[in-house]
DNA sequence: CTATTTAATGTGACTTCATCACATACAAAT
DNA sequence: ATTTGTATGTGATGAAGTCACATTAAATAG
């Protein structure tokens, strides 16, 4: 547990005992490909801090709509998974691990406890809540104000920037739920974009030329 | 200027210097109906408590589309007029005056550097921000999943408690502005929920039975 | 107290995207 | 080579936004 102050910004505001007691409460945990760590606005584990892997935060519709919100990737911080520290929250998001993923978990009771003797802890929660709200936002009013083909072309090239490639690996299922999408308009408009030369197709794959 | 700590909640945690600073910096101001007190993200006059009157806080789409996010009534506190106390935020509002208001206003300088010196202060700040987003979410979920007529039966729904009536002073427009749709779409869903005996029409009057 | 102007509403044709209901195609495992 | 599951293709339909006007009600000018 070395460099949990490297991790969580508050740490050095922390007293030693502060400190001694959070870090005993802290445990690692793994989540396998695919599982939910957080699912509605009752779930409350604690913050956590990714370790290695990729969380993916987004919403879902009665009719099982999602539109991804953000990731949480190595080195950054989830505070959704902590909804319950912050007041009047009242909005549900699904939590899934991208991948094999281990963070470093701070559970809420114990956070809650330190938060309430150390201001600076709940202002770094606050913080990164903001934080993250504001990136929901600028994602979502790409949503509402941008045409499918470019919303598409947008969401490759960032996911062309986590695989480091130009060759994705990646289903239009994907696609759609990284842009809340469905599949069908999905497929449609890639067929498009291929026709105007700007992407090419396979299966389970897409190149963006 | 009585009663600040009855407003800024972060007032009775100010040191008897920082409050007589922060005093000194506020000003009162008075806004016209329609006037624009926040147009992009460069804006920034400060933290405002609104003392009489309301504020409209929404977002603007290239086209000229609007979504109403949320409104600042009096008693409560405008943040996002001092976007640029919160680091990171890329997010662009506009802020509208609804009618005469006035608002006791703490400027962005003045409150920045009470800020350096007092961590309460910022969490004030971005606890209230985490509140505002959090509310402009469930909207938006709102926007994004649930069918229109339903949308627009919520948008009277909460103007009728706003107006305390059943009979509304509305036009097709401004609701539509409301929800984030167009006066066209909210003008036939309108006669369909007329036909339907839910809502009663008049010229710039909307009646819910 | 009409006549004119302005704001509000009505409506049809068209486009985009979502929904539904399948058909087809590819790849891995038997 | 055949099966099986996942991925992709596609047409028909519906909901909502866009565009381009027509109509009507209220407000004000003469």
């Amino acid at each position: 547990m070395e460099n949990l102050s490297a991790i969580f910004g508050f740490w050095k505001d922390l007293t030693p005992s502060q400190a001694a007691f959070l870090e005993n409460s802290a445990r690692i945990e793994s989540f396998n490909p695919g599982m939910l760590i957080h699912r509605s606005s009752g779930d409350c584990k604690g913050v956590m801090a990714v370790l290695s892997g990729t969380l993916r935060v987004y919403c879902l519709s009665e009719e099982g709509r999602e539109v991804t919100l953000y990731r949480v990737e190595s080195g950054d911080v989830c505070i959704l998974s902590a909804s319950c520290l912050m007041d009047s929250l009242v909005f549900d998001v699904v939590i899934e691990s991208l991948c094999q993923t281990k963070v470093c978990l701070l559970p809420s009771p114990a956070l809650h406890k330190i938060e309430e003797e150390n201001p600076l802890v709940s202002l770094f929660i606050y913080k990164n809540a903001t934080e993250k709200f504001s990136e929901v936002l600028w994602t979502i009013q790409q949503l509402l104000f941008m045409k499918i083909d470019q919303r598409i072309m947008n969401a490759l090239h960032d996911e062309s920037l986590r695989q480091k490639s130009k060759v994705l690996s990646i289903t239009h299922e994907e696609l759609a739920k990284e842009i809340g999408s469905v599949r069908e308009v999905v497929t449609k408009t890639l067929k498009y974009l291929a026709e105007e030369g700007k992407v090419s197709l396979g299966r389970g794959k897409i190149e963006i030329l």
